[in-house]
DNA sequence: TTGTGATTGATAGTCATTCTCAATAAAAAA
DNA sequence: TTTTTTATTGAGAATGACTATCAATCACAA
């Protein structure tokens, strides 16, 4: 049993819910998937490996493990809630390009230190918070000159 | 007729789209009622005055308004597209209260001039960002010691 | 004033996500 | 181990925000 799945398992005990069969599937799939995902292409990446929960227990699962720090949600695009795995990962943000969909994550020290500060001079206290920059790549950037 | 007034009708003619009293009364709606709002608060505060739009014309005004910048996108929240008007105002970041749903405004300029530093290490051509930070107002914070 | 193409409202459709519920299984108790 | 309690599951129905359809109507350029 590794990290993740003990952590997972003591925050299904520590809230009184059970440790299945099909939450161990989700878990694990989730683990070894690419390391951003919506619900669905989780569902369809656990059947491609032969495992069979339904879509409804991959709904139901994915807020556990928000909620014991597994994963995290990221980004909504066109209507969909993107998740990415945190375990093992430093916080990050992310630049999402307009013309290919890319995905650059990055972090910058000084951004997190100058966020904090914002945040006491307002008294806010932090949970979280998501930074979200849309453009486009160095690629697209060239593609769309040569278009006109 | 006002700037917002003249910058829509502009746009309007510019895409080969008809000025019809329903879009004047959304925009007119869109600048008087609270800044920020979803759709069907829109639509709500439209008939609360009386005027008749159908949630339909409302749905298919808005990405209007967007693309003349009389408006955006801010935050989704719980599965809701947010708006703002934006006409008049400067840009700025948000923090969302998950205790009473408060939003604070705020700007900073070293925040702003790291990000475009950031885009510029990458190549990266932005057009806009979004910087959104959950956590517990003044307020909320202490609320909840309170309860424990 | 007329002709053409855009717009509207009503309503049906879509699609991600959530809910319902009877059957089942995990963990606690015996 | 067996029983009891309680959570969980899958299937499918329901929800709800948003989008598409279409016939009637309207804006606006000529
Ligand atoms: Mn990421
Ligand atoms: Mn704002
Ligand atoms: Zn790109
Ligand atoms: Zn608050």
């Amino acid at each position: 049993m590794n990290k993740a799945e003990k952590k997972f398992r003591e925050h299904l005990k520590r809230e009184g819910l059970k440790s299945t069969p099909e939450r161990m599937v989700i878990l694990r799939e989730v683990l070894s998937a690419k390391k951003h995902f919506n619900a669905d292409e989780l569902y369809e990446s656990i059947h491609k490996h032969n495992k069979k929960v339904s879509r409804a227990t991959v709904y139901r699962t994915i807020p556990l493990l928000v909620e014991c720090g597994l994963i995290i949600e990221t980004l909504r695009c066109q209507g969909r809630v993107s998740y990415e795995r945190t375990f093992g990962f430093e916080h990050h943000d992310h630049m999402v390009c307009l013309g290919c969909g890319k995905i650059i994550e990055f972090k910058d020290d000084r951004l997190e230190e100058l966020q904090t500060q914002i945040c006491e001079r307002y008294e806010f206290k932090q949970v979280e918070h998501r930074l979200g920059i849309r453009g486009y790549c160095k690629e697209c950037v060239v593609k769309r000159l040569d278009k006109g």
